[in-house]
DNA sequence: GGGCGGTTATA
DNA sequence: GTATAACCGCCCG
C-alpha cells in the first residue's frame, strides 16, 4: 500500500524556531526555524520515502472553532519578531522540497489534516507528523503519528498511555480534562486521571450524564455545574473532517527534485546541509570557526599570548568581565581545570583552552596553564574588577585550588535567585531560555552522554570554544538584564548586595575548608550495622516465612496485609503504605515483625547513606569531606547541602549520634556549634507583634511550657509534660500553617480537642492570626510574600483555582517569611563571623551551616575569643522585639558539641 | 541509564 | 504540616 505524510506544518515550524539555537544568514535574516524543519524535512526524505505528501496549513483568517467560543486560543502571545522575519520563506521552503501545501479557510491545520485522512485512509497508509494530541483521534490502523522531534511514533498504546483510553474515546476524555493552554474550559475538578477513569467507565460523555446519579459529592457536582463546557469543549476538540479541502490525491504526489531542494538550502546558506545532500561527506567542508558567519557572535579560541594580552588589557579597561571555567567534573572538589572563557561585550567571547589532552598525534594548540593563570592572577584578584559568573562559587573553587582568591564577585544565578525566588530554577539553560530567548549548547551535545560520556579537556578546540565562550556570553548579557533589574528594587538590591553577594566568598571558604571525619570510625560502623541488618533480615524472613526484599515497599507491603493478612491496611498510589507511622502502628498492636523492619530501615538508612557514603566523599588530597552548599536551594532563601548532604546528619537515634561521633576536629583543635534558639518562632513574636509571646521570649521562659500555661490554663509549674508536649507540636506547627486534623493526629487527640488547643493558642497569643491572614492576603496580591528583611518568594500557587493547590501554597505562604527570616539572620552573622574571623587573624575555621546552627573548627588557644566571637556576631546581627539567643557547646566531635 | 514513587534523614 | 537531599526498587527504553 502506498504512503501519504501529512505535516504539521506551523506547528513544526514553531517547534523548529525553539528547538534551533539562534542562527543568522549573512544578510542578518533569522534562520533557525527553516533550518530545523529543513532538517526535519531532509530526514523525512530518507526516512519515510513516502508516495504522497502534504502540509496542512492554518486559516489566515479566523476560524470556525473561534466563532463558536470567543476565547479559543485567547491567549497564545504574539510570535517573536525573528520568528516573523521567517513566515515569507515557509512556503517557499515548502514548495522547494515539492510538497503540497493544503489549507481551507475558516479551518485549522487540524481539520485539514483530519479531512485528508477521512478522505484517503481508505486508499493509502497514512503518517501524520505532528506532536499535537488533539489529533490522537485520527489513529486507527491505517494512521499513525510521528512526533519526529521526540522520534516517537504514536500509536494506540500511547494514546492509550496518554490519556487511558484508545483513539476512538480521546475526544470524550479530552472534554472532561479541557486544555488550558488552548483555553479549552473542560470540567472543573476533573484532571486527566477522573477523566480516564470516568470515560472508561461509563465510554462516552452522554452515557456519564445519562448515569450521573452513581457518582456523588464533588465530582458530582463539578459535572453538573459545567455541563455545558464539557459539551463545548467536547465540540471544539472534535476536528472536522469534512473541511473543504480541493486537493486529489494525485495532485498530493511526492517527486523530490533535488536541485530545487539544493538550490533552496544554498540560498538559505544551509551549506552544510546542502553539501550533505549533494552527496560530499561532511568532513570535506572546513569547519573551521563555523560561528563566524553569523553575524551575531564572535567567539574565539586564544592560543596566543599576544591575544591573551590583549583580552586581558580590555577587561582592565572595562572594569569588569564575565569568567567561566571548563574542568573535569561537575563537582568542583574533584575536578581540575580545563579551560577559561571570557566575555566583556556582548556576542563577543573567547575561550583559553589549558589542558585538552594532546599527543603527538592529535596535537593541541593551547598555551601554558601555570603561565596563562599568573597573566591572569591580577585581574582575578583585583577587588576593582568585577567577575562576573553564574554560580560564580565552582569556578572560585576551580581557582582556589589552583592558588588563587577571587576577589570581586559577582553571580548571575543568585541575582535571579534574589529576583525570582518561587518561579522558575536559577540554571543557565533556564535564564537564556527565559530571559534571552536563547538555547544553549547543552553540555551532553558536546560531550555525550552514559558510558560514551567524554570529559571536556577530550572535546576539540573549535567545539568547545563554541560552548565555552556561549556561557560566558550569556553570563554577561544576564548580567547587564539582571543588574537593571536589581536596580528597580532598592530592597532587592540591598540584599543582593549585603547579603547574597558577600557570602557566595564565606561559602567558598566553608566549603574549601571541609570537615575532618574518621573514616575508622564510620568503616567500624558500617560492620557493625551491616551485621544488625543480616540478623534482622533473618529474623524477618523466619516471622514472614520467606525470603524477600524488605527494602523494597511493593514487595513488603504484599508480605504484611497479603500474606500475613495483617489488618488495618492504608494504600499508596502503587500499593501498601508501610512508612514509619503504619509500621509504629503494628508495632504497638503487638507486631514482632513490624519492630524488626523499623530497625532494619534505620540501619539500611544509616550504612547506606551515611556510613558508607560519607568515606566514599573522603576527598584523596586533602582527607576530609567537601560538601557542595546551594546558596538558595529553597526558594525561602534557606540554603542547601549535597554531595553529600552535611544538613541531614543524624541526631535523634543512638546509632545516629554514632555518625555524628565521626565529625571530629583536627589535631589541637575542637569542634565548636553555635545555635539559634528557637528562631522562627522568635521571628513569629516580632513579625505578629503578639505581646504575649514577645514577653514570654523577653522573659526568658521555657517557650513550650509557657504555651502550655496559656492553652491549658495552667500555672508554668502545674504543666505536666503530656501538656508540654502537644504545646511543643503546636509551637512548630503553627509556623507551618497546620490545621487541626494534622495536629490531632501528632499529638493522639481528638480532631475536635486539637481545634480548640490551636483556637486557644490564637485567642492568648492575639497578633498571630492576623499576622497569618495578613500574609496570605497579601501573598494573594502580589504573587508574593516578603521577610522582614525584603526578601521575596513567590508563591504561583497562590490563587489557584485548586483547592488542594491553594492551601498548600497559603501554607507555604505563611511558613516562608518566617523561615526566609531565619535564613536572612544566619546568612548576615556567617558575613560578619568570616569578617571579622580574617581581620582578627582567627585561625579558627567556619565549616558547616545547619540553618540554624553553625559548625566551627577552632584551635584550643583561641577557644574562648572565637566563642565570644561568635556569639556576639550571631546575636547582634539585628535587632528585634525580642532577643536572639544563641547556644554554643564544645567537644571533640559534633556529637560532643551539642 | 533516566525518571519516579516511596521512604527517611535534618531544621 | 514548611523547606530540603539521598537511597532503593522498579519500570522504561
Amino acid at each position: 500500500m502506498k504512503h501519504l505524510v501529512i505535516i504539521d506544518g506551523m506547528s513544526f515550524f514553531f517547534r523548529a524556531y525553539h528547538a534551533v539555537r539562534p542562527l543568522n544568514r549573512a544578510d542578518g535574516l533569522p534562520t533557525n526555524a527553516l533550518y530545523g524543519f529543513s532538517q526535519m524535512l531532509v530526514k523525512l526524505l530518507n526516512d519515510l520515502k513516502p508516495d504522497y505528501c502534504a502540509v496542512a496549513l492554518e486559516s489566515k483568517g479566523p476560524t470556525f472553532r473561534k466563532e463558536m467560543f470567543e476565547a479559543y486560543k485567547a491567549h497564545r502571545s504574539e510570535p517573536d519578531e525573528e520568528m516573523r522575519q521567517q513566515f515569507p520563506y515557509f512556503e517557499p521552503m515548502v514548495e522547494a522540497f515539492s510538497i503540497k501545501g493544503v489549507g481551507a479557510e475558516g479551518y485549522e491545520a487540524d481539520d485539514v489534516i483530519a479531512t485528508l485522512v477521512k478522505k484517503y485512509k481508505s486508499d493509502v497508509k497514512i503518517t501524520i507528523l505532528s506532536s499535537d494530541k488533539d489529533l490522537y483521534q485520527l489513529i486507527d490502523d491505517q494512521v499513525t503519528m510521528l512526533d519526529t522531534m521526540k522520534d516517537r511514533q504514536i500509536s494506540f498504546a500511547e494514546v492509550e498511555e496518554k490519556f487511558g483510553v484508545g483513539p476512538d474515546k480521546v475526544i470524550e476524555v479530552q472534554a472532561l480534562i479541557g486544555d488550558s493552554a488552548d483555553n479549552i474550559p473542560g470540567v472543573k475538578g476533573i484532571g486527566p486521571k477522573g477523566a480516564a477513569t470516568l470515560i472508561q467507565k461509563y465510554g462516552s460523555l452522554d452515557s456519564l450524564y445519562d448515569n450521573l446519579d452513581e457518582l456523588k459529592g464533588k465530582q458530582k457536582e463539578n459535572l453538573e455545574t459545567f455541563k455545558d463546557e464539557a459539551y463545548l469543549s467536547y465540540k471544539l476538540v472534535t476536528l472536522e473532517q469534512d473541511a473543504p479541502v480541493q486537493e486529489s490525491l494525485e495532485e498530493l504526489d511526492f517527486e523530490p527534485n533535488l536541485d530545487k531542494v539544493i538550490d533552496f538550502l544554498n540560498e538559505m546558506e544551509f551549506t552544510r546541509l546542502a553539501q550533505r545532500l549533494a552527496g560530499k561527506s561532511e568532513k570535506n567542508i572546513p569547519a573551521k570557526n563555523p560561528e563566524k558567519k553569523h553575524v551575531e557572535t564572535t567567539y574565539t579560541a586564544v592560543q596566543s599570548l599576544e591575544e591573551l594580552e590583549k583580552w586581558i588589557s580590555r577587561i582592565k579597561d572595562k572594569g569588569y568581565c564575565a569568567i567561566d571555567t571548563e574542568t573535569t567534573s561537575l563537582n568542583a572538589h574533584t575536578a581540575d581545570l580545563v579551560g577559561i572563557s571570557l566575555a566583556i561585550e556582548e556576542h563577543e567571547a573567547c575561550y583559553i583552552p589549558l589542558t585538552h589532552l594532546s599527543d603527538i598525534f592529535n596535537p593541541v594548540d593551547q598555551l601554558d596553564k601555570v603561565l596563562v593563570l599568573e597573566k591572569l592572577k591580577p585581574l582575578l584578584t583585583d577587588e576593582n574588577i568585577r567577575k562576573v559568573g553564574q554560580n560564580i562559587k565552582y569556578d572560585m573553587l576551580i581557582f582556589l585550588n589552583e592558588g588563587i582568591l577571587l576577589k570581586g564577585v559577582e553571580d548571575t544565578m543568585v541575582m535571579s535567585a534574589v529576583l525570582h525566588a518561587g518561579l522558575h530554577n536559577h540554571s543557565m539553560d533556564a535564564l537564556a531560555e527565559k530571559y534571552l530567548d536563547h538555547k544553549c549548547i547543552s553540555y551532553k551535545e558536546v560531550c555525550g552522554t552514559g558510558q560514551k560520556q567524554i570529559t571536556f579537556d577530550q572535546v576539540p578546540i573549535d567545539k568547545a570554544t563554541a560552548y565555552a565562550a556561549e556561557d560566558a556570553d550569556i553570563t554577561l548579557r544576564l548580567y547587564h538584564l539582571f543588574k537593571d533589574k536589581l536596580d528597580k528594587e532598592p530592597s532587592l538590591k540591598e540584599l543582593y548586595i549585603s547579603t547574597e553577594r558577600p557570602l557566595i566568598s564565606v561559602l567558598t571558604k566553608m566549603e574549601h575548608n571541609g570537615v575532618l571525619v574518621d573514616r575508622e570510625a564510620l568503616e567500624k560502623l558500617s560492620v557493625e550495622f551491616g551485621e544488625q541488618i543480616k540478623n534482622h533480615e533473618q529474623a524477618i524472613y523466619d516471622l514472614a516465612g520467606e525470603e524477600f526484599n524488605i527494602s523494597s515497599p511493593k514487595q513488603l507491603g504484599d508480605i504484611l496485609f497479603g500474606k500475613l493478612g495483617i489488618e488495618g491496611a492504608k494504600k499508596t498510589k502503587t500499593g501498601f503504605k508501610t512508612d514509619v507511622s503504619v509500621l509504629e502502628k503494628l508495632e504497638e498492636e503487638g507486631y514482632e515483625i513490624a519492630r524488626l523492619i523499623l530497625e532494619y530501615r534505620q540501619l539500611s538508612k544509616l550504612k547506606s547513606t551515611y556510613a558508607d557514603a560519607l568515606v566514599k566523599d573522603i576527598n584523596p588530597k586533602t582527607g576530609r569531606v567537601h560538601t557542595s552548599y546551594h546558596q538558595n536551594g529553597a526558594g525561602t532563601g534557606r540554603m542547601s547541602s549535597s554531595d553529600p548532604n552535611l544538613q541531614n546528619i543524624p541526631i535523634r537515634t543512638e546509632n545516629g549520634k554514632r555518625i555524628r561521633q565521626a565529625f571530629i576536629a583536627d589535631k589541637d583543635k575542637v569542634i565548636m556549634a553555635a545555635d539559634y534558639s528557637q528562631i522562627e518562632l522568635r521571628l513569629l513574636a516580632h513579625a505578629s507583634g503578639s505581646e504575649a509571646l514577645q514577653k514570654a521570649f523577653n522573659e526568658g521562659f521555657d517557650i513550650h511550657r509557657f504555651t502550655a500555661s496559656q492553652i491549658f490554663g495552667v500555672e508554668p509549674d502545674a504543666v505536666t509534660s503530656e501538656q508540654r508536649r502537644a504545646s511543643k507540636a503546636i509551637n512548630f506547627g503553627i509556623v507551618y500553617g497546620m490545621g487541626a486534623f494534622s495536629l490531632s493526629k501528632q499529638i493522639g487527640v481528638s480532631t475536635k480537642e486539637a481545634k480548640a488547643y490551636i483556637d486557644a493558642y490564637f485567642e492568648r497569643y492575639s497578633g498571630v492570626k492576623p499576622f497569618m491572614d495578613k500574609t496570605i492576603e497579601d501573598c494573594k496580591e502580589k504573587g508574593y510574600v516578603e521577610t522582614i528583611f525584603g526578601r521575596r518568594n513567590h508563591i504561583p500557587n497562590i490563587n489557584s483555582s485548586n483547592g488542594m493547590m491553594r492551601s498548600g501554597a497559603e501554607r507555604a505562604a505563611i511558613n516562608a517569611p518566617l523561615q526566609g527570616a531565619n535564613a536572612d539572620i544566619i546568612k548576615r552573622a556567617m558575613r560578619n563571623i568570616q569578617n571579622r574571623l580574617e581581620e582578627e587573624n582567627l585561625e579558627t575555621k567556619m565549616l558547616m551551616q545547619v540553618h540554624d546552627e553553625l559548625v566551627f573548627e577552632v584551635p584550643q588557644h583561641e577557644l574562648e575569643k572565637a566563642k565570644a566571637l561568635v556569639l556576639q556576631e550571631m546575636e547582634s546581627v539585628t535587632k528585634l522585639s525580642v532577643p536572639l539567643s544563641v547556644g554554643i557547646d564544645i567537644g571533640d566531635n559534633w556529637q560532643q558539641a551539642h
